[in-house]
RNA sequence: GCCGUUGUGGCGAAAUCGGCAGACGCAAGGGACUUAAAAUCCCUCGACCCAAAAGUCGUACCGGUUCAAGUCCGGUCAGCGGCACCA
């Protein structure tokens, strides 16, 4: 068979007679398969599109064998910073390079043969899109969860424009490991931070791989403590803690603020003015990386301030320190040594008390290191004797009742800072009126204007174009306004496309709430694990809003997630260019066919573990295939026929309804590999079945029907082919998944293992519906093992019925 | 340091509720067919011991539970991914 031509040909066909498109009339039955979309670069598809999008492809097709109504459809994820540093690169426009590399990818995934529904598609950067995304911004914004705010953030130099904080990675801009550098600026902000508690909850609830689980509750970052107010001294006020540990707050020697730390400048007594701002001007020059490093030493100064300890009324020294961070909990820290290990350091470097009040369960206390286990509470006063977990509780009630402490809960997670000074984004729908202020535009789409200089200076693109900037008029007053200069970053756009594609030519709203809420959530997401923190914490933060304001009514929109393993190359490094070590798939595809490989990526990898780069195998896998149109032709040739069911049928019935279980189960589950090795069993046994001089031609040609149809997920223009050389009605991509004949499985006889001592020596036949005393008497009985025992008398027998006989002498 | 995850032949990997470890393949070796090659088909293929039969060892390491452990329990080591001065 000429594999490239017959996928040609039924890749035409297919796509002429709309065999894949969804049915919206049987919603109930739908089953909403998505891999997450690609961007369009203006390189071809790589080895690690082909495992995701093939074999996603291959489970979406099992789910239509399975009789569902598959909803698959795909996209791009269009707007981003490559397009733009491609134009000041090369002076070809973003959306140009943009619209021409979507096109040639269009023609790419349709070659690999997979049933998305083309119908549905996005683009994010059109305008019918990004108008919607805008608008979900607006609401937001109406709803208090989008504001504006001039913070620290984080600024890419290279870039020339801030990231979220999930795009810094150690200090360094995800995209281009430039180091990145803090910076005040004014900047939109998207309050996740809301919903910090049921995005940790709801965790629980998802089908998804523990690893990723664990990294959204790590980036969470919850923790459960209480706030504890010093009152200072010389009665200039007073400032809270954060603590987890209230039970060591007897304790406590020393508090420390954070540099940047409001209360600083007031409370710094003036002999020591002049170090203490010294010590700022130094934490100011010393880098993110510097500073966040635990190795680095825990410098700090004395303010020359006192506060009093609200527990015990003990007089504390006010020091500021770079390790307590001025984002965290309350800037400010207390310090107990005696149960801390960082505490302990800085105490030791600067002659600071150490006071010990926890007490471990074994006596083997020493006082040279930090204890920093729960234990039981010892000169604090009328908690002595209670244990960390219950003095925690205890310290803070009786502080409540002053009116000096509370419960808290602090999350690590921050507020999502959504602007970007880039040129190729959707603009900020925002219009900044000289009377009004800040007014949200509800007149959209604004769109984003071709002509502009995008050569990046740190300003926004967009400001300098005169029209986008100033050919405005304040919504509310009518007076002459300028817009928002600044775009949304791209996260935003891919936040709530699973939710667009089913509603995709909808020009009134973003999507229709009743259909979406039939529509979804995705019944299986596919996608890289790289987006744990990013994109799969943004599209759950959209969803819940989109709830709460009532657009939509389920609570998370990917019920069960799947990460594919990641090929390798060669060599076992990730594939880059500057490795060296990229495969391209082309090759191979342009040799044995989109079928051919991706039947040899199902079968050589483990699908969630990937693995290094091997062709080893591929030529196999060809030979296989061709193995396999052998033998459906062959049962269908002419030969002596019978319609006898002896033990020769009896076997390749077995085999082939064994088959057809387990290859059930492991496309469900994403094994594939499996799904081969048991399909090639299935092969191997219809080959020695090939062999019997006379066939039953019924049982023949159902069985090579059936491999067929199990096939077809994985190898769909060869099935079809075959499929219809051998007179078949209809396409085989719409088959029912063969029916399991448990019956069929079970011999009647079956050769049941005897082991002595555990040790297996004998193999006798015996029938299969013994119960385990009839079996343990028939293998006692059985001259073989009657030799074995040499007269002895079994200890003990242990007799389990289609397993073993284990007989302990 | 913390969280998660993975350790099985020369290689990719299988193994249901604890029940014959290594299915299915690759590579390798031998053979059949062929003038030859390709294609196809058959056999061997964890290690040790051995003429063979039999036997011993073997799922990262140490220990435990069990008639029986890759699988369960306790501990250790290594790889991978993430987080990390988060109070």
């Amino acid at each position: 068979m000429d594999k490239i031509a017959v996928e040609k040909k039924w890749n035409k066909r297919w796509t002429e007679q709309k065999v894949y498109s969804f049915n919206e009339k049987d919603v109930a039955n739908k089953h909403y398969v998505l891999e997450m979309f690609s961007y369009p670069s203006g390189s071809k598809l790589h080895i690690g599109h082909w495992y995701n999008y093939s074999l996603t492809d291959s489970y979406a097709r099992y789910q239509i064998l399975k009789g569902k109504n598959v909803f698959q459809p795909m996209g791009f994820d269009a707007f981003g910073l490559p397009a733009e540093n491609y134009a000041i690169k090369t002076g070809v426009h973003p959306q140009d390079s943009t619209l021409h590399n979507i096109e040639v990818m269009e023609e790419q995934l349709k070659n690999i043969g997979a049933m998305f529904d083309w119908d549905h598609e996005i683009k994010t950067c059109m305008p019918d899109y990004y108008k919607w995304t805008q608008w979900i911004f607006g609401e937001l914004y109406k709803h208090g969860l989008a504001y504006r705010k001039k913070a620290p953030v984080n600024w890419c130099p290279k870039c020339n424009t801030v990231l979220a904080n999930e795009q810094v990675v150690g200090g360094l801009c995800e995209r281009c490991d430039s180091q990145v550098v803090k910076k005040d600026l004014t900047q939109w902000f998207f309050k996740i931070t809301d919903y910090a508690e049921e995005l940790l909850q709801c965790l629980d609830t998802l089908d998804w791989p523990e690893k990723t689980k664990a990294m959204q509750r790590n980036w969470i970052g919850k923790s459960v403590g209480g706030e504890i107010q010093f009152q200072l001294e010389n009665g200039q006020g007073s400032f809270k803690v954060f603590t987890t540990r209230a039970d060591t707050l007897f304790g406590c020697t020393y508090v420390v603020l954070a540099p940047e730390h409001a209360l600083v400048d007031v409370i710094t007594t003036d002999e020591h003015k002049a170090e203490v701002q010294a010590y700022k001007d130094e934490v100011a020059k010393t880098t993110e990386i510097e500073r966040l490093s635990t190795a680095k030493e825990k410098t700090g100064v004395f303010t020359g301030a006192y506060a009093i300890n609200p527990i015990n009324g003990q007089k504390v020294e006010v020091w500021i320190g770079d390790y307590v961070l001025a984002t965290y909990g309350t800037g400010a820290v207390m310090g107990v040594p005696s149960h801390d290990e960082r505490d302990f350091k800085f105490a030791q470097k600067h002659n600071l008390g150490i006071i010990r009040v926890i007490k471990g369960a074994t006596e083997d206390v020493d006082d040279t290191l930090p204890f920093c286990d729960d234990g039981v509470l010892v000169a604090s006063g009328e908690f002595d004797g209670l244990t960390s977990e219950q003095a925690r509780n205890a310290i803070v009630d009786k502080l409540a009742t002053m009116g000096k402490g509370e419960k808290k809960v602090n999350y690590r997670l921050r507020d999502w800072l959504v602007s970007r000074q880039r040129y190729w984004g959707a603009p900020i729908p925002i219009i900044y009126c000289p009377h009004c202020g800040e007014v949200l535009d509800e007149n959209l789409p604004v769109e984003l204007p071709y002509d502009v200089e995008f050569t990046p200076d740190g300003t926004s693109p967009l400001a300098k174009h005169e029209k986008f900037i100033h050919d405005v008029v304040c919504p509310k007053c009518g007076a002459p306004a300028t817009r928002e200069a600044d775009t949304l970053d791209t996260f935003v756009c891919s936040s709530w496309y699973f939710l667009r594609y089913p509603d995709s030519k909808n020009s009134q709203q973003a999507f229709n709430t009743e259909w979406i809420d039939k529509m979804l959530p995705v019944d299986k997401y596919v996608g890289g694990a790289e987006h744990a923190c990013m994109h799969l914490l943004y599209a759950r933060f959209f969803t819940k809003a989109l709830r709460d304001m009532g657009y939509l009514h389920f609570d998370e929109p990917f019920k069960s997630l799947v990460h594919q393993g990641i090929i390798l190359g060669p060599d076992g490094n990730r594939m880059s260019k500057s490795h060296g070590n990229v495969v391209s798939p082309d090759e191979y595809v342009g040799t044995y066919g989109s079928d051919v490989f991706r039947c040899y990526m199902a079968f050589g990898f483990r699908y969630i573990e990937g693995g290094p780069w091997s062709d080893d195998g591929i030529k196999a896998i060809n030979k296989w295939l061709d193995r396999v149109e052998r033998y459906v032709l062959s049962a269908y040739q002419d030969y002596p026929t019978t319609t006898d069911f002896g033990t020769e049928e009896q076997q390749l019935n077995r085999v082939r309804h064994l088959t057809i279980k387990a290859v059930d189960s492991d496309y469900n589950e994403f094994s594939f590999n499996t799904a081969v090795a048991r399909m090639m069993e299935l092969v191997n046994a219809i080959a020695k079945y090939d062999q019997q001089p006379t066939k039953n031609a019924q049982l023949y040609r159902d069985t090579v029907d059936d491999l067929l149809v199990l096939l077809c997920p994985l190898a769909p223009h060869i099935a079809e082919e075959l499929w219809q050389q051998t007179g078949h009605q209809g396409s085989v991509v719409v088959q029912k998944f063969p029916a399991f004949d448990e019956s069929a499985t079970k011999a009647s006889q079956v050769e049941m293992l005897v082991q002595f001592n555990s040790r297996p020596k004998v193999r006798i036949n015996v029938d299969a519906t013994l119960n385990a005393q009839q079996l343990q008497e028939l293998v006692l009985k059985d001259p073989k093992v009657q030799e074995l025992l040499q007269g002895a008398t079994p200890k003990k027998v242990i007799a389990i019925p289609g397993r073993l006989v284990n007989i302990i002498v």
